[in-house]
DNA sequence: AGGTTGACTCACC
DNA sequence: TGGTGAGCCAACC
């Protein structure tokens, strides 16, 4: 594994419970802004052993990956609401961290 | 080497 | 809302 897949997973591994992230942010998040199909990547081969939470990433538009049943039970698991559209409720549950104060380190694990 | 493909996003309709 | 087209870039034929 190369040194910016370490660091989506790191990220993704902060991702707070009860909380999404979207590709995007994520990628903003490495410093390479734009780079969000690199993420979908990156966690498309995730190893199964780091035991990420990558449910908790979907697109801007708050849709789950495709293919991937689980994610969908998994976040309601978690009381994660979705809207009628089946979209996740991203008012309710985007993670936050953009708007953290610029000493936080958000590359850094809670 | 060059074309295709995605767990994507944005700007427009 | 939802569709389309362009930009994106590493992996994979």
């Amino acid at each position: 594994m190369n040194e910016y897949d370490e660091q989506i997973y790191r990220i993704v591994a902060a991702i707070p419970r009860g909380k999404v992230a979207t590709y995007g942010q994520i990628a903003f998040l490495t410093g390479c802004p734009g780079r969000s199909r690199m993420v979908g990547r990156a966690l498309s081969h995730a190893p199964a052993a780091r035991k990420l939470p990558c449910h908790r990433v979907v697109n801007h538009a708050g849709r789950t990956a495709p293919g991937w049943d689980e994610q969908r039970p998994r976040l309601e698991r978690e009381r994660i609401r979705f809207n009628p559209n089946g979209m996740v409720d991203l008012d309710r549950h985007l993670w936050d961290v953009a708007f953290l104060p610029q000493t936080s380190n958000p590359e850094e694990p809670l």
